[in-house]
DNA sequence: CACACGTGGAG
DNA sequence: TCTCCAAGTGT
């Protein structure tokens, strides 16, 4: 496209881009963090960290990743490994379908590549869960080609040195950043390149008073010689999120186990177990709403009693107002109700809960049940 | 393109 | 409290 081209040349014209690589590498020769994941070259294992590291904090990640790849040390390891076993160990870390899709292409490239991340972008874009993003940052990092591998930091980064004032949450946007890192890229080390870009982002270069005082490539930026770096990069702002109430039951039947449910396998929080629950509208009392969702998808009959615990749990796009009673269990019942939710329930013993995969806002529900309630009974 | 999709930390 | 966010992808 030629006016794309167009606003490329403008943007690049006369920039000292052999400069700003030396500064830009040297920096990070002296300043880059020791990180798991930088331990060596991998290909499994920088993909491994760069799912991880979709839209999550550095500090989040490492101890996930530890102990990911203890379980799950090679693409064989995790191929011949059980999905539940995987959501186990991703269990807390949120965008559980990064979990799902990495499994799956690792089972891919265990079948098809014989256990190799093949190193074609054709081919690494294609695996399940990899973005445009990912593809660049294994391509450049485990392999040493000179993709670009633009995330939010690069962005940021490039927004404020090159003062490109387009809303990052375009997908154009995204791909004029991909044309500008291909014009600047060095190509004797896209794999630092690109690590240093980010890292710049992370520890130098960040969203709120950018510590622009000891960045090692100040003087290359067009921002900070305007004082307009805080107002870069452009992001059009988030939408509202809506808010759920919800009521969820807990269980006992007479022989001791507790009735929990896997919910679907697409969608929010998808494959995760969690206490059966239902949204409730209105000022009616939420124990009569929960008794008839459970009976009608359950066949389970209960009497909601006491209210143990409550508490709100914040999605990106959504919030939970969480009710919880301890129901009275009275038998059960061979209802046509949800066939598909049916066969997705099952009794599990209160030991037994810790092998199961839970959301964050179930998890504590189901910590609350191991300690009986302590704190919320008080 | 817009929106669904998690969570915990920082200012 | 509240707002924004952090190494994005799938639909």
């Amino acid at each position: 496209m030629a006016k794309q081209q167009e606003r490329q040349q403008d943007l690049i014209g006369s920039f000292d881009i052999e400069g700003f690589q030396d500064d830009l590498l040297y920096w990070f020769e002296r300043q880059q963090r020791d990180l798991p994941w930088r331990r060596d070259r991998d290909a499994y294992r920088v993909w491994v960290s760069e799912i991880m590291l979709q839209q999550t904090r550095v500090e989040t990640v490492i101890p996930y990743y530890e102990r990911f790849m203890e379980r799950f040390p090679t693409v064989r390891d995790l191929a011949e490994a059980d999905l539940e076993e995987v959501y186990k160990y991703w269990e807390g870390l949120g965008y559980y379908s990064r979990a799902r899709n990495l499994h799956a292409a690792v089972k891919e490239v265990q079948e098809k590549y014989g256990g190799v991340v093949p190193d074609t972008p054709e081919e690494v874009h294609a695996l399940k869960g990899v973005g445009p993003y990912t593809a660049g940052a294994i391509l450049s990092i485990a392999y040493g080609l000179p993709e670009p591998a633009v995330d939010g930091n690069v962005m940021r980064v490039l927004s404020r040195i090159f003062l490109i004032e387009e809303d990052i949450t375009k997908a154009k946007t995204r791909k004029l950043f991909e044309a500008v890192v291909h014009r600047i890229i060095a190509h004797r080390n896209p794999s630092f390149f690109n690590q240093a870009l980010m890292e710049l982002g992370a520890l130098i270069c960040i969203p709120r008073s950018p510590r622009c005082g000891i960045c090692p490539v100040a003087n290359h930026c067009r921002a900070r010689d305007k004082g307009i770096q805080e107002s870069l990069p452009v992001k059009k702002k988030a939408k509202q999120v809506r808010i759920e109430e919800r009521a969820v039951a807990l269980i006992q039947r007479n022989d001791g186990r507790w009735l929990l449910h896997k919910r679907p396998g697409t969608g929010l929080l998808a494959n995760l177990w969690e206490f059966p629950n239902t949204e409730y509208k209105g000022d009616a009392d939420p124990r009569e709403q929960l008794s008839t969702y459970v009976y009608q998808t359950f066949g389970v009959k209960c009497i909601p009693q006491e209210l143990v615990m409550e508490h709100s749990h914040v999605f990106s796009h959504l919030q939970w107002n969480l009710r919880t009673y301890i129901c009275a269990y009275k038998g059960q019942e061979d209802v046509e109700g949800d066939a598909e939710a049916k066969v997705r329930a099952s009794w599990v013993l209160i030991e037994e809960m810790p092998h199961y995969p839970f959301s964050v806002s179930h998890k504590k529900i189901a910590d609350g049940l191991h300690e009986g309630f302590q704190q919320s009974l008080l």
